[in-house]
DNA sequence: CTCTGTTTTCAGTATATACTGAAAATAAAG
DNA sequence: CTTTATTTTCAGTATATACTGAAAACAGAG
């Protein structure tokens, strides 16, 4: 690895914390490499940048663009693969917590589905089964959450989570005086 | 591992999504078990119910103690420790949180809160920084948004997440109409 | 079609992580 | 203090995951 100091504290760190953000080594490198760079780079330089055999390199490309993280680009009079991430920040978040979605939060929520249809038999069961469902329910919650906030185009995202203290007093203050509030033809 | 098929199957599946989660199969069936038993359970019960070795459930509950997952608890006359789960699944959710965000995010945090200080040479690092920065306000931005969150009691906390696509419309009606919104006495 | 540059696959190997059993440490009870 | 119940540590071993190199598949150019 020969890098500016500066982006090779980055990657190298991004390859360390790989393995607790479930993606390994390799990807974590990778990602972080393409995010920096100005352009886009294919997987000979990506190699030749990273030392990890061709190989390793194309398989954590394709991680990367299955989860959405990496864009495939062409150059003119040039067959090789250019790879590039997303230009807006808030688009790589928008993709990096739909990847994690799927395969964090989604597997479990299909077995809870299942779960809770099933007939307890034991007092030991019905309370397990209620709590299941209790999981089940907040999942249900957030991800519904979630979606809609995934809809938000970035100015009101940003806007939004900006509000953060704000919209926690707005609560204390309909929490105070019980009025419900009027936002828009539809009410509580 | 002879539990009710209920039970079983949630239990097997925490263990293995543990390792997608960045915890490994064992504190996954140690929290799973927890989390549906009615009761606190010793480091026995633990061995008994899922087949492990005592020492590996002793490092798990160990780690799970460590991300304030599990309580300990005594009975009267009983010297064993015996573990419990949070009775609040809201306060399960903030702990698990807080646990990620200071494995997954406060580490990358501190290492581009220094590399930013530090004084590019070339064009290439120059480009380098900026995405850093770029990297490092939004994760700033939605950690100030997540401790606002944090601090937020049950109930409003729920209310809040009920609101999402009320919020959504309220913002929609504010970018249309361009009022500023009062809600306390400050303003924007 | 063949040739050439490129990407992908996959069996084998290396590395990292999880797990165990035995021994050490701890702490309550006598 | 010693004894006994319990938890913790840790070196060694097993298992899972990452990584490589060689070969196969693919795709555009002639």
């Amino acid at each position: 690895m020969n890098l500016p100091p500066l982006i090779q504290t980055f990657v190298l760190h991004f390859g360390e914390m790989g393995s607790r953000w479930g993606i390994n080594r390799t990807v974590g490198q990778i990602y972080a490499l393409l995010y920096l760079s100005d352009q886009p780079l294919n997987a000979d330089q990506i190699v030749e940048s990273l030392g990890f055999s061709r190989s390793n390199v194309a398989m954590g490309l394709k991680e990367l663009a299955s989860m959405n993280l990496v864009m495939l680009k062409h150059k003119p009079d040039d067959r090789k693969d250019y790879f590039d991430t997303h230009e807006d920040i808030w688009d790589i978040v928008r993709n990096l917590v739909e990847a994690r979605r799927k395969r964090e939060v989604e597997p479990t929520l299909s077995m809870l589905r299942s779960i809770i249809l099933e007939q307890p038999v034991t007092d030991v069961e019905k309370h397990a089964q209620k709590k299941m469902h209790e999981m089940h329910d907040l999942i249900e919650m957030l991800t519904r959450w979630y979606k809609e906030m995934q809809r938000l185009e970035t100015e009101r995202l940003v806007r939004f989570l900006n509000m953060g203290a704000k919209i926690y007093d707005f609560f204390q203050f309909k929490n105070k005086t019980d009025h419900p509030i009027e936002t828009t033809s539809e009410s509580d």
